[in-house]
DNA sequence: AATACTATTCTCATTATACGATAAAATTTA
DNA sequence: TAAATTTTATCGTATAATGAGAATAGTATT
């Protein structure tokens, strides 16, 4: 096992459920000598990865802290979408859960989210949640975008092996695609309803959604209109916006003074 | 340089400012042939900490994201002191931003903030930026917890070198420790002045503060006593919440259960 | 479409460094 | 104070990272 394997694996160790944990539970779970796991851990504690909390245990550090906030700071897609999600929640017609979403790799993540106060529901949607790749308007939002093998290859990763089920599930993309939006209902959660429209961007390499998550209890069909009209104008302005983000990134990258 | 260093390196070259970097910029800044630099960023976007955007340009990847939200989720010191932060901001006399700080080795990190809607001022303060460790009141009230040789390891750390120096500021330090509250103006914006106090957990290995900054020009003496009073009584609800979290993570950890 | 250019991966011999068994030291608990 | 546990240090060995350079893939240009 290389280096970074290790760091990599140690880290992937902690968890909601499971925040803290000793050298002897690390070694215990990688099967690997606890002098070795203590060599590492002690350079990912002296680079902020882990830190050490009471009673021998371990903790995620405040790297992970810092690096999100530059990833806040400058992804394109929460920069451009963000200040919409608030918008979005107050013009649609009845109370919503709000959510950018977009591909990372083979999964889909939720960067950024805002909830209408009165909206009750705790939807299993929340920034930095790995979000299911098969269910939910807002992830079939963003797959639809995916084409071919590279599509086939993220099926067959999610674990949607056979080829039957897999023309299925594609050709039901390919209606929601000819309509230009997803509904699904409660196929996240129990209860909830969701739309979603694609968000692209080429140039950046961005494949994402936006979605509005609603109480089936709330929804009538004669909300329908209103909510995709109030998506679809959300996701024209952050794609204009993102644009804008991209001409700018390129302007940054080509000025020399940027470089040594 | 050994392997997990240079990973570190590379993620470290990653700013607020420079959000995207080439494999040449990386080789370049770092001295480390490209052919190395491809290797270990291949690595590095395999396992979700770089992700490849246009142009041949890396950024950061989700892993962040992920990482970060665990955090959110299972870090006492936001789980106790996040749900309060509102409630200090409408409680007190004038619109204010409100901090939850926390010493992480030698650097001083917000890990949460609540903005009153109407406080003009942006503040340096925000959720997963490294504030200054020797201005500010914020960061008084988390040095003054620590004494020592540790206490004069993070001042050298600092750039505080000067021995005569550091006895000053020492002993500025036990001034406010005994008045139990830290009070600046001006030492990290310009125009705002901060109040902070002291949370401590030694069983939980967190020292940190609770802040409430406002602008210099909406504050009056008179309002100090009403600001030290709602600091002190949140700080006590939140050690006491932390203490009750404490209880809960041992009991986890003692349940059997947990472990295989 | 052909060419030039750049980005990325691959190969491989060399060397450095990560590894892990064990001992020593430090810290915590009884 | 002793016993137990956690953490660091030591060191010979094997392994895996390194980097130069070639090969390939991918883009841009004309």
């Amino acid at each position: 096992m290389s280096g970074f394997e290790r760091f990599n694996k140690i880290l992937n160790l902690f968890s909601e459920k499971r925040s803290s944990l000793t050298v002897a539970e690390i070694s215990e779970e990688l099967k690997i000598p606890s002098s070795t796991i203590y060599r590492t851990v002690r350079e990912m504690v002296l680079a902020d990865f882990l830190e050490s909390a009471a009673g021998s245990y371990f903790r995620l550090g405040q790297a992970f802290i810092k690096f999100n906030r530059i990833i806040n700071l400058s992804d394109p897609l929460i920069q451009a979408g963000e200040p919409f999600l608030k918008k979005l929640a107050n013009e649609n017609p009845i109370p919503s859960t709000n959510i950018l979403a977009r591909l990372f790799g083979d999964k889909v993540m939720c960067v950024a989210d805002f909830k209408y106060p009165s909206f009750k529901n705790n939807t299993s949607y929340q920034k930095g949640r790995l979000m299911p790749l098969l269910y939910g308007a807002t992830s079939r939002a963003i797959i639809m975008q995916i084409k071919g093998k590279r599509l086939s290859d993220i099926l067959n990763l999610e674990g949607l092996n056979d080829d039957k089920q897999q023309k299925i599930f594609i050709s039901g993309l390919d209606k929601d695609k000819k309509k230009g939006f997803c509904k699904t209902e409660g196929q996240v959660d129990n209860g909830l309803i969701g739309f979603a429209i694609s968000i692209n961007n080429k140039k950046l390499g961005i494949e994402a959604s936006l979605s509005s998550i609603f109480n089936s209890s709330d929804y009538r069909p004669e909300h329908e209109p209103a909510i995709y009209a109030n998506l679809s104008s959300y996701v024209i302005l952050i794609e204009r916006y993102m644009n804008k983000i991209f001409f700018e990134i390129e302007a940054y990258h080509n000025n020399d003074l940027n470089k040594d």
